[in-house]
DNA sequence: ACACAAAGTATCATACAGTGATACCGGCGG
DNA sequence: CCGCCGGTATCACTGTATGATACTTTGTGT
């Protein structure tokens, strides 16, 4: 009901959370941006942004070039570290590689990241699609696998996710209408997995399953291929896979 | 008076600061770490590096398990977003490409990151080392590569990277005096290009060039191959090779 | 099982670092 | 030539980051 109005707004480091800010909006934008852009596209005053660009070029974290600024090298180190040194990454590995090899299609593993995930590990399977999504990248959540993770969510953060939206379009041209989308979700929970079709990538199907520990949803694992190849056997047994390979992965990984 | 002995610091940003600093710290022990062991390690007060932590965790720059610290998801995002982006990573990835096929050896970029260097592409040649090093990875200045980066520094810089090593020994087992180096740098420079041999991996030979504009050393562009394939003609055709890559990236990236 | 040590968390007064208004510089386009 | 826009420097004020202290939890050894 009556929530308090507005965010009471606490802020404790508020320079580091905005130097993350900034860091983030640069992260999505891809592309140099102009010390301007990274004012308005962080509400910052533009001295304040000017000043923290400088302290994260300093570190590497930022790097400028005559386009304006972008991401720096120092952001490749972490993920480097990230990759080698996380857990769930590192048991995932070995599990998605014998995915792909039964199943003959790519296996991923993605996590959650606020309001999307990230690919966190990937193994290609015999027919590699041509989209190419590199280990790293951002998707939505209310496409292909990202509905795990939606499905596991109360309503309150599933609400959060998906803001105003009334309904949305799939890659297949597809409408999906929220109320319609709720149910979906929770038959997902209820069933374990999810499959979808021509969501995401047009010409695909995937198969998605939660690692679960503890009734925490630590990351969801994926395969995906081109329909063609998808028969109703291989489907059924990729199901029956992918949700096996998310149940061993949270018991491994520790 | 000019006082010689300690370091002005001024500081500008001290929590954005040291809250990379943090970030680095996980970097590099690739371990999760706990709470007191960043304290010390980044030489913060206890309930400094637990504030700061948090804030890092909140914007998942790092993360949190029962083993520890750790770097978190948010920065393989944005190191896609460096790969993607970064004009350098891109317009040397297409001759890298030439490169491994032309010489069926692997190649690859890195740029420098403080005292150190980071690979940012790198495609295989068609007999991959066992020697596993993914992009990201970081690797030292002073063995293979490295050597490039050196080259063309000051005397001063060279210094800051060197530290007080009197001498240091390579994986062959050499060991090479900081004299004898210094006048194998300036070599280097005036060539254009550095040869190594068991130098950071066993049975393994690098040829390694700068991409250079306007003076700025970009990155150094490398091919690394097991000994015995590298006979004296490719090796003559790898660095002819090599070097020109060097001037191509630097041209082409703009 | 107990006690002690170590790690982690909360609280708080102080000073200093971060902030944003303002003003200054330089280049581009009209 | 002038005006505009993006970027840089300066500076006084105040809010926020800081570290000492004290408290709670976890884990280790006997």
């Amino acid at each position: 009901m009556a929530d308090a109005g507005g965010t009471p707004e606490r802020s404790t480091m508020r320079s580091v959370e905005r130097a993350f800010e900034v860091v983030d909006f640069l992260s999505d934008s891809g592309k140099p941006v102009r010390l301007a852009d990274v004012a308005r596209g962080t509400g910052l005053h533009i001295a304040t942004a000017q000043r923290m660009l400088r302290v994260l070029e300093r570190t590497n974290y930022v790097a400028q070039d005559s386009a304006g600024y972008s991401i720096g090298a120092a952001a490749l180190a972490a993920a480097h570290s990230y990759l080698m040194g996380n857990n769930l990454v590192l048991t995932a590995t070995p599990v998605l590689q014998e995915l792909a090899a039964a199943l003959g299609l790519t296996a991923s593993l993605s996590v959650r990241l606020g309001a999307s995930r990230v690919l966190v590990a990937r193994v290609e399977g015999s027919s590699p699609l041509r989209y190419q999504l590199p280990v790293g990248g951002r998707l939505p959540l209310h496409l292909g696998g990202g509905k795990v993770f939606l499905a596991y969510m109360d309503d309150v953060s599933r609400a959060a996710v998906l803001g105003d939206m009334g309904q949305f379009e799939t890659a297949g041209g597809g409408i999906v209408k929220i109320p319609d989308f709720m149910a979906a979700l929770n038959e997902i929970a209820t069933r374990g997995y999810a499959v979808s079709r021509n969501e995401r990538v047009v010409g695909a199907v995937s198969i998605s399953a939660p690692v679960r520990r503890d009734g925490d949803l630590l990351g969801v694992v994926q395969v995906i291929g081109p329909e063609e190849k998808l028969t109703p056997e291989l489907l059924a047994q990729a199901t029956r896979d992918v949700v096996n390979a998310g149940v061993g992965i949270a018991a491994r990984s520790r």
